[in-house]
DNA sequence: GTCCCTATACTCGGATAGCAAGTGTCCGAGTATAGGCGG
DNA sequence: CCGCCTATACTCGGACACTTGCTATCCGAGTATAGGGAC
């Protein structure tokens, strides 16, 4: 099982958005260059953040991405669903219905318990993400990167915002 | 995200593998057969569960599988990370070290915050999965499959087991 | 000097190839069984 | 009648094609800007 790639991307460029002044919008170019990553993919990336309504795209020249609310509503859930998609991880195909065992439709009622398990399971995951916020993940950054990276970034920023 | 396919086949068949008689064993085309899926494919499942230490193979004629040890010590996990890999959803690929604002390896102590959240969610939904065990899903078998279906697997036991 | 218009350059958005991993399959090595033979 | 031996048939195990979906890319539609011209 793995997560597509596209969402550590739209993590990072969700809490790249987070800090830059409100008014402001950061193509998708600028956002894979700051990221070293293939400018074509992130755009797509960012296509997706946008149809769930996380970023909002400004077009035109000096346009861009920036966030479509407050970083603190956003949850690491809605980023991840909106590049990975909703579906649980675990999908169930029925396979006791079939073979020698099988009984009439009307006899299963209730839901596989191998698939109740494996939701439950999902749903831990899912609450835990929907527990944490971009906000949340902007706050602890002070610690979390160093003071030169902070110097850099800033200066980076200068140069692309007007 | 999705979940390989054989995780289901592996848990449904961990799950007939604990109902049978202790000292029997289930051939791969068998357990194919009872879930109605294909037997090659199956038997490739199987071989990953063996590998893992769940379920140990009887060679030659009368051979099969059956578990290595009590449903009640094989818990969810065990069987997800012997088919799908045992590696977390979420791979970080430290992009913040690269672009513009990327300072020397030194100063990277910290874990990125990002995986980290990744991370915690990922390990919740192990935490989950370990606490269940298929001894606890087969206990629970008994009010979820309807009593038609356990007479039609009695009646299939009789035929394949000598 | 101010306002309006036009051309430009930049942006996003969706449609299009390439590749890796999961899916599905096959055949060979090994072993417990069943039958036959000899004592 | 009993024990041993051999041939058999069945099992698992690993190596080989194929398909789906993620990865990566490109080009067209649309819009705010910048510059120039008219008043």
């Amino acid at each position: 099982m793995r997560l597509a790639q596209g969402v550590e991307w739209g993590l990072h460029a969700c809490v790249l958005l987070a800090v830059i002044p409100e008014s402001a919008a950061l193509p998708a170019g600028r956002l894979a260059e700051y990221h070293g990553v293939p400018a074509a993919y992130m755009a797509k990336n960012l296509q997706a953040l946008s149809r769930a309504g996380i970023v909002e795209s400004v077009p035109g020249q000096k346009g861009g991405y920036r966030l479509a609310r407050p970083a603190g509503e956003i949850t690491l859930l809605d980023v991840v669903e909106a590049i990975d998609g909703t579906e649980p991880s675990f999908r169930c195909n029925e396979i006791r219905r079939r073979g020698p065992a099988a009984v009439a439709a009307r006899e299963y009622r209730a839901v596989c318990t191998i698939a109740e398990a494996m939701w439950r399971a999902d749903e831990r995951w899912r609450a835990e993400l929907r527990a944490q916020t971009v906000g949340d993940l902007v706050a602890g950054l002070g610690r979390a990167v160093s003071p030169k990276a902070v110097a850099k970034t800033a200066t980076w920023f200068q140069e692309v915002l007007p």
